[in-house]
DNA sequence: TTAAACTTTCAAAAATAATTGAAAGTTTGT
DNA sequence: ACAAACTTTCAATTATTTTTGAAAGTTTAA
């Protein structure tokens, strides 16, 4: 496979991925694509490249910025400006992670909370009910204090140790 | 807060999240309500409950026993079918996790490796894509594995202390 | 074998989400 | 202050996804 091929199929994959995890593929390609590019890239590249609109470029870096993925640079003597995405893979997914429990995670615990604490009478159902999010409440907040730890274990020692034996 | 809209307002909270993680809204309501009823419901009471048609329940409700989250249940002297959830949230979270591995992640990685393998002649440009991509490729591959055994880590002693040391 | 009681399918319609492009906004150099 | 070189915004358009509902299919009981 040729260099041009592979990358385009990487984007294109990416993008893929993407839509299916709930960011527009628009969005994921542009991160693909500056993910594998070693120099800043300015809007017009991007455009050109992915064959987009200006507003659509427009819109989904101010996006991929506010998630804190992708950054601006300017460069001396030029007017125009430069994206670049974050290569660190770790600070990548703890961005991500982050963002994830922000937005979706911790309004959705919220809501777990409050409707697992009413009073749950005297019917088999409604005990039911209480029981299975009280359940599900604690498991959610598991798994999002996991995830957040995620990084941090992944780079210590014991981590380390951890997931060879898992292997 | 009262039952009822208790309920309501948690498959509306589960519908909600299902869609920013690309799953369809009603089959994550649909979902939803099987997860707190404490008993097997049919389909007409599915369609009653949320409001949808009868085509919708029954597509949504076969995906979701493609998941392997939903199962078949017939009751002695009815003749209708009645669904009930995976209650357990271990195995839940397991199912899902093996579910989009196997139809998101392992396809990406496929061609992580393809891309991440070609020839990366003479170029700053093409070394760094495949250093990029290479980099990718391990780093799914690692989370891949780590979602894999969560479960089984989530339940065995060290998990556990480790994930005490981590709060 | 028939018919009642169900479920599934799928083309068409409706709802939702993404994209465009041109006008408005901003920044910078002279 | 002006205008060139950019970027942002957003109403309208286009594309995609979901939902509907009625016809076709299936199962069961008599």
């Amino acid at each position: 496979m040729e260099f041009k091929e592979a990358k385009n199929k990487f984007v294109q994959t990416w993008g893929a991925l993407g839509s299916q995890w709930g960011i527009n593929k628009t969005m994921a390609q542009i991160h693909a694509l500056l993910m594998v590019s070693n120099e800043a890239v300015s809007m017009e590249d991007i455009m050109e490249e992915l064959q987009i609109s200006r507003g659509n470029a427009s819109m989904n870096l101010r996006a991929l910025m506010d998630w804190g993925i992708v950054y601006k640079e300017y460069k001396a003597g030029e007017r125009k400006e430069f994206f670049t995405a974050e290569k660190d893979l770790d600070e990548l997914a703890s961005k991500i992670s982050r963002e994830r429990s922000k937005r979706e995670i911790k309004p959705a615990l919220k809501i777990l909370k409050e409707v697992s604490t009413i009073e749950a009478k005297d019917s088999e159902e409604e005990k039911h009910f209480v029981d299975q999010t009280s359940k599900l409440y604690d498991f959610v907040l598991k798994a999002d204090n996991m995830l957040d730890k995620m990084t941090e274990f992944n780079d210590n020692w014991l981590g380390k140790l951890v997931i060879k034996m898992m292997k």
